[in-house]
DNA sequence: CTGTATCCATGGCGATACTG
DNA sequence: CAGTATCGCCATGGATACAG
């Protein structure tokens, strides 16, 4: 770890915190991922002993701690690790109000389809099991169809056909969809544009933008 | 800049800001610094050349503003920049309350008297001139002996005797007088532990906690 | 004073393969 | 599934000197 020679607090955090993908990592512990592989999820583009070699920093200076469990392990934040959580919603605010520019190697849609798992509002779905066939129309065919499954709070995303019935087709261009979830657009400008196209009951038309939502920062106020 | 592949905000933030010393220059041009070697007096460690390419960086992404001034430049920070003292702030707070330790690379007397020319609290102090001279302990001779000179709401500091009437003497270790700035030890468990001795008239003995103060951080509760 | 130019070593990190 | 092992590049950034 790389020191900057500052008594200055900021200085300080930033020994710890300025390595490439060091809060990137935090983030998705905050976001609740406790294993190795599902660690990798969030960050794919990481190499996996990249990834080791940072939790173990962050094991050392005591931000995460490391559990055994007959084998594998377990990685779960400390205090110090959840206080965190202040420090990336402040970057994550001010990213979305200034880094508005998405490069195309931005648009992944496995990272997508990995946040929306976790951050869907089940609580909106219909009580029966519910599937959702989405297909995004600018996107290399292997990773161009997907499914969610919402049944009894569970989410799951396939991206093969779990075979059940289809509520709805979802038809979008990759960077639409990207866009609405951060909260750069509206669900109502995007359907109304034609760029995410909705096949099904007029009902699940409807109800759409509520199941998929947003992400949490999209509310953040944009500049003027 | 190195870019993380991930179209969430804090993975877009850090593109821009976790390379080494950019979140040190952002916090100097928050506290007002806007020239080249005004910004370098508070990273003292990073080569000019770097410094250099970062403003350059930082201009580029629109957060900082550069001016031409008749040949020197001056640096200022866009909305977007100043934007950045949420993350800087949250860096700071939880930098303070988690990582402690300060080794001896970290205590230098240059940036503690920089730090504090800058937001020592003038209001505090006499009307006419008023000087202390200042005494490390435990420095290198060359660094050991600093005065500073508060005057009609100015503050200088000098590695020189200005030649002064001098109001009082305060002699302390390096370390001690960093805590007690950073808010890691109190004003009055410093002095009664006798490891800030401040000599002159009673009554400055009683004021000088009011006239150093601590930094504006020092106030951040620490964790139990 | 305000930077720029150049050089060089280090090691960070990406890629890939492999193991228990 | 949960990591380690190895390799090698090249870019980062530290140091120094110098220029307008």
């Amino acid at each position: 770890m790389a020191t900057y020679g500052q008594f200055c607090p900021v200085a300080k955090a930033m020994e710890v915190l300025d390595e490439r993908w060091t809060l990137l990592v935090v983030r998705e512990l905050l976001y609740g991922s406790t294993h190795f592989n599902e660690l990798r999820r969030g960050v794919p583009k990481m190499s996996p002993a990249l990834l080791a070699k940072r939790l173990r920093s962050l094991e050392r200076v005591g931000v995460v701690q490391r559990r055994d469990e007959g084998g594998r392990s377990s990685y779960v934040l400390s205090q110090s690790g959840r206080e965190l959580a202040g420090v990336v919603e402040a970057l994550g605010t001010w990213g979305l109000r200034w880094i508005g520019e998405l490069g195309e190697e931005d648009l992944d849609p496995h990272l997508l389809m990995w946040d929306m798992k976790r951050k869907l509002p089940v609580q909106e779905w219909p009580r029966a099991r519910t599937v959702l066939a989405l297909r995004f129309t600018d996107v290399t065919p292997t990773s161009a169809r997907w499914w969610i499954v919402v049944n009894g709070g569970e989410v799951d995303i396939c991206d093969f056909d779990p075979g059940f019935e289809v509520t709805a087709g979802v038809s979008t261009g990759l960077r639409s969809l990207v866009q609405v979830w951060r909260g750069d657009r509206s669900w109502p400008e995007a359907l109304r544009s034609g760029e995410v196209v909705v096949d099904g009951p007029s009902l699940v038309r409807r109800e759409l933008p509520r199941w998929l939502g947003q992400s949490e920062l999209a509310s953040v106020p944009r500049p003027a």
